[in-house]
DNA sequence: GTCTATAGCGGGATAGAC
DNA sequence: GTCTATCCCGCTATAGAC
């Protein structure tokens, strides 16, 4: 791993990107972040919207590999969820800008991130998910419930908290410090809630 | 109800901030709009930060009411989280782009947004739900949970797919108008699902 | 109160030396 | 490959007539 300019670059316009959005980021600013001259940035990387979705396609490599991980396995239902939520809880930890990175561009433009996002081998692992949910459902082992519904419950539980964390905290009127040990704990909250819910 | 200029200004604004952020609304745009001259903007409203700060509180006004009518009633838990549910639901149907700007805003500049935030009279609900949770569960009306994860949950489960409706219906492989009907069927979806891990 | 015209500058992008 | 210097457009904001 040697730290070329292209990927301090790429780390440096990712961390701003994610942070400030398109509109917000300026060349300068990441140029300054990556320790580099503002017209370096244009000689690696035609103009802004080049970046940008570089950036993009960058940061959603690291995201699919952690959910084919969980999902791909062959464990009973309630443990592959208990599975996927400490995993995926921990991945956003270390990554807590992501989602809402993601949740705020593809409702701006989402074509310019679908795309990127649709050729992701993402379907199988949504219809292997949904299938294992109706299984289970048909030998008994979990309450019927439409497995769309199930899915985003889960990940509306995993994900929300961290894109809202100042708006929940100050809601809750508590301390950042304070909720991240929630965060933290709901690893394992969630997973019995959902389990709970479902027996 | 006479539609003002400054009444005009405001919608479009509203319109416009919530849709593009702070950064990418443009002052033009905002003024077509609205059908009048960009130069008038500054007339109502010094500039761009006071227009967008004066858009905030206007739209958090609408928001707080709402949360009142449901959190204040003297019902059984269980049946204020259905109310709760059902219209708290409805009203970000008819707002679907205000928790996304909520949530971006909040993140982006804490400070800006928490502060007019904080003007509301939202501490003695958040303690009045909290208090009613304590004592469903002394009571032994519903399992011990801790307040502030169930208060995150039942918030996660309403707010979250409507922020990410791009990215799950394009996730779970469903059109929009799909989407919408799982949306629509969440208000009593969800409540069956929360009630059902807490008993 | 509402307009036209324009100032002023921030920031993306390019030219060209080294 | 990396830099300095600069262009130039877009956008906020203001001046000033009506």
């Amino acid at each position: 791993m040697v730290n070329t300019t292209q990927e301090k670059i790429l780390n440096a316009a990712t961390e701003i990107f994610l942070l400030k959005g398109p509109d917000g980021a300026r060349m300068q600013e990441i140029a300054d972040a990556a320790g580099i001259n503002k017209s370096l940035l244009h000689y690696y990387f035609r103009d802004k919207e080049t970046l940008y979705l570089s950036v993009f396609k960058n940061v959603l490599k690291d995201l699919v590999p952690a959910l084919t991980s969980v999902l791909g396995s062959d464990k009973p239902l309630t443990e592959k969820i208990s599975d996927f939520l400490e995993l995926y809880i921990g991945f956003i930890q270390t990554n807590p800008l992501l989602p809402h990175f993601i949740v705020t561009e593809t409702t701006r433009n989402p074509e310019r991130l679908l795309m990127a996002f649709s050729q992701l081998p993402r379907q199988s692992l949504n219809d292997r998910l949904k299938s294992d949910i109706l299984k289970s459902i048909e030998r008994g082992e979990i309450k019927p419930i439409d497995p769309n519904q199930l899915i985003i419950n889960i990940i509306s539980l995993s994900v929300f908290p961290f894109i809202a964390r100042p708006v929940m905290s100050s809601f809750l009127d508590i301390g950042f410090a304070e909720f991240d040990i929630l965060l933290e704990k709901r690893k394992k909250e969630v997973a019995q809630f959902v389990i709970n819910s479902l027996k």
